[in-house]
DNA sequence: CAGATTTCCCTCATATTATTAGGCGATATC
DNA sequence: GATATCGCCTAATAATATGAGGGAAATCTG
């Protein structure tokens, strides 16, 4: 896809950022928080998503609130000739919901969020014979996923 | 705040499950898709707002879209006495776009996006002296962030 | 350079959606 | 049983989104 650095001006800029703080933002709200029309920002905002560059509009869930009081972020490494297998019973774990195949000893990274350390031990168990796991429990998160700088950029 | 565990009905499942999809959607395509009425579907949205298990509406950005072709996830251990100085430093440093403190040798894990490996380094050089850093460069994505299961909660 | 084309913006009319008001049925409580 | 609460509905009203038409500025072409 568009996957190009794209020039994004300042209008651009503001409508990410209004987004990524409100993605239900009405497009009248929207308008008059960058200085444009509504039509105008609608375009603007059509346009940012034909680009690629909002790939998605979505939510922000607690797990918490949905019955997973622990999150945890497990380092894998697959053992010899397991990385396709592990890949795969990776995606088919639903309470795996997100996962990065990354350099360096361990292969992939993944979020998991779990009921109880129980049920966390289950599901490490499906990877168990396939590969070695290093887990961390998250305590806090200091950083809520943010938007990056998006200016000065060449 | 909210978090206790709340219970989700049927409903409620498949409102956040259109909400992950297209957090932008149309009360009266939600209501559609969740068997309900306009007004009913949007009091129901309300309420989860409440509770908190929707914590935002937030949009789902292409980094390299928008001048980060490169991501980092970075394991960062304070050294003895620095936790707090490089909590802050991490949560000052934008490009460290998300970052959770979490349990084990490695107190912080954090995803960064950069422009360039120089960049990278520039940037933890800003915490080399008061922690240890491990880098692994994402390279895919085999799971992006999904919602975890919703049903079956006890 | 002049003219044509493209791009980005606007306003306004029309279409669509969101919100509000009122009401109903089911369930819980006294 | 009577009352209150909750969650749902429809219809009216208010608000927003979209489409149509047009203008100004920038860019392209001969």
């Amino acid at each position: 896809m568009a996957n190009e650095v794209q020039s994004l001006d300042e209008i651009d800029q503001a409508i990410l950022e209004a987004l990524a703080g409100n993605a239900r933002i009405s497009l009248k709200e929207l308008a008059q928080q960058v200085g444009l029309s509504s039509p105008s920002a609608a375009e603007r905002l059509r346009r940012l998503e034909e680009r690629g560059v909002v790939k998605a509009f979505t939510i922000d869930l607690d797990p918490a609130a949905v019955g997973y009081p622990l999150q945890a972020i497990v380092r894998v490494r697959p053992l010899p000739g397991q990385l396709h297998m592990v890949e795969r019973i990776i995606q088919d774990i639903p309470e795996i919901v997100e996962c990065d195949k990354v350099t360096g000893e361990d292969c992939f990274i993944a979020r998991l969020v779990v009921r109880s350390m129980a049920e966390l031990d289950g599901l490490l168990d499906k990877v168990a014979e396939r590969a070695e796991t290093n887990t961390a429990m998250i305590k806090a998160s200091p950083v809520k996923r943010r938007l990056p700088p998006l200016s000065r950029r060449k």
